[in-house]
RNA sequence: GGUCUCGUGGCCGAGCGGUUAGGCACCGGUCUGCAAAACCGUCUACUCCGGUUCGAAUCCGGACGAGACCUCCA
């Protein structure tokens, strides 16, 4: 048991309020998080949600947690909205791209693999398919038919939101409430088979053109959106688990009718603390597909979005997304990666100085005192800003240490050392000690770098200048410190 | 139309009753052959109007503005 264990407080979308942590099991923790529809590749927004809760997932593990990590995998396209609209996104990208649904599925987890791994998530304890679980989505709704919360009409299964609000409270999590709802609602669209129109779909129909069908007792069909996290996360966590994570978005109706469906099932709400990230902004505006203001994951580290003229490393991207809390919006602009891609290299400048450093026999400041913040910025409710600027002011320590201002003792500067890159590695994800030297560039720079100091030696200005303005044409900018020169 | 969130210095972004958040930029200094880089220091803001309070960016009311959800969405 860590004796940090036992700070933690975490705000909870369920309350509204930040609560103290404390897991269902002792030191066990169960998380569930709304994982990614894979009709196409995942873009920036989605990926902040997930680099948000591989956060989450580090701080709890760093906490000695023993935690149980679910994200699923949608890869059944959910053919209603409760507009009765059809809406397949994978069927549709199926057709679009000339290839089966499950083709579709398995062409974009490749790519969002790949995105994991580039952007530093650790895999999560399982990730689960919708359709691997068809079968307990049906048991499922069969428990909700049979409870008396649900209602079969030509084939389809619809949750019967009003017999629910008799007996459990449809809305707690978005603050709606089932009698306004009809006037709240901009248009009354067509209810078609629902009895109310609140109601949703636990199973639908299938149409002739569908591409993915299952059998269920109600005949051919498929599962409703909703019902598929009901079916996997009680299945890996348990009727009642601790964390349920997911974007904002989610909020409403998805994780309201994961509720209804846990409680129409099994008599209880699935999670004790919902946590819901916040999106990301492009020009104050939420990034979507339906918008079109998105861009890939994959174009910001290779530089081929319009939106910015250079590429961005990984370890940048993460860095300026955890300068943001996860519950706030976060803009991206190219001005605000600039600063943070400094302010990073700022830091890791730090972190190469701290191995290097001279030891007192006293620490003219409070080390311990400086490591604790660590904790409780990440305590409260995963502060990974603060966080940030506490690991700021160890650097500036640093570099005072550095200069002869400050002292540390061995110990303290031990102590520093290991959890500043705790933090900064395996908490916030962000790898360091990355090093871009190209092996064959190396040896013709040390070279050219000796050429010029000779110059330098011989005080001729003329040819070392035209050396270092040379490199600077190639992109190369050359350093000099007391220590001798550098390039990058 | 309903529900909710938010409006912080040139930019990004924490804080949410009394203390310098932090980063970037600017400016000053140190270093340097000159520069650049690096480091140190400085810069003290909270949309507006009322109210509560000894004290408000922080609480309450109102105005204006922005966004999210109510329809697939991370």
């Amino acid at each position: 048991m860590s004796s940090h264990q036992g700070n933690l407080k975490i705000y909870n979308s369920l309350s509204g309020q930040k609560e103290k942590f404390e897991p269902i099991h002792s030191s066990f923790v169960g998380m569930y998080v709304c994982g990614p529809t894979l009709y196409s590749e995942p873009h920036m927004g989605n990926m902040r949600t997930f680099i948000n809760f591989d956060m989450i997932f580090r701080y709890l593990l760093q906490l000695d947690y023993k935690v149980k990590y679910v994200r699923n995998i949608t890869d059944a396209g959910h053919i209603t909205n409760s507009a009765g609209d059809e809406v397949d996104s994978i069927g549709k990208a199926a057709k679009s791209e000339k290839m089966q649904s499950l083709e579709i599925v398995y062409k974009y987890n490749v790519k969002f693999q790949e995105l994991q791994r580039i952007y530093n998530l650790l895999p999560p304890s399982i990730e689960p398919t919708a359709t691997g679980h068809i079968q307990e989505q049906i048991e499922h709704i069969e428990k909700i038919i049979e409870n008396g919360f649900a209602y079969v009409v030509n084939g389809s299964v619809y949750f019967d939101v009003k017999k629910y609000s008799e007996k459990f409270e449809y809305g707690i999590l978005s603050g709606r409430k089932v009698d306004e709802l009809a006037e709240e609602t901009r248009t009354l669209n067509a209810q078609g088979e629902k009895r109310f129109f609140a109601d949703f779909a636990l199973w639908k129909k299938a149409n002739p053109e569908d591409m993915q069908i299952w059998r269920s007792p109600w005949g051919n069909g498929n599962p409703g959106w909703h019902i598929e996290c009901t079916a996997m996360s009680t299945k890996y966590l348990g009727n009642h688990f601790d964390i349920h994570g997911g974007g904002m978005d989610l909020k409403f109706p998805h994780h309201e009718d994961e509720i209804a469906q846990n409680c129409g099932s099994l008599g209880c709400t699935p999670a004790k603390y919902w946590m819901h990230a916040n999106m990301l902004n492009v020009n104050g505006q939420k990034m979507s597909k339906s918008l079109g203001n998105f861009f890939l994951p994959k174009e910001i580290v290779e530089g081929t979005t319009a939106l910015f003229d250079k590429p961005y490393s990984p370890n940048v991207i993460r860095f300026f997304m955890m300068q943001a809390h996860y519950r706030s919006n976060l803009d991206f602009t190219q001005d605000a990666l600039n600063a943070a891609e400094k302010g990073f290299s700022r830091l890791l400048d730090a972190l190469q100085l701290i191995d290097k450093l001279t030891v007192s026999p006293t620490s003219s400041f409070d080390v311990k005192d400086l490591i604790t913040s660590f904790y409780s910025a990440m305590d409260d409710d995963f502060n990974a800003p603060i966080l940030i600027a506490n690991l700021f002011e160890a650097a500036k320590r640093i570099n005072l240490i550095n200069d002869g201002k400050d002292t540390i003792t061995k110990e303290d500067l031990s102590s520093l050392s290991t959890e500043m890159k705790r933090f900064l590695q395996d908490v916030l994800g962000i790898e360091i000690g990355v090093t871009n030297s190209d092996s064959k560039l190396a040896p013709v720079m040390d070279l050219v770098i000796d050429l010029r100091q000779q110059a330098r030696d011989n005080k001729d200005w003329t040819t070392s200048d035209k050396i270092r303005d040379g490199l600077a044409t190639a992109g190369i900018v050359i350093k000099d410190t007391k220590d001798g020169t550098s390039w990058s």
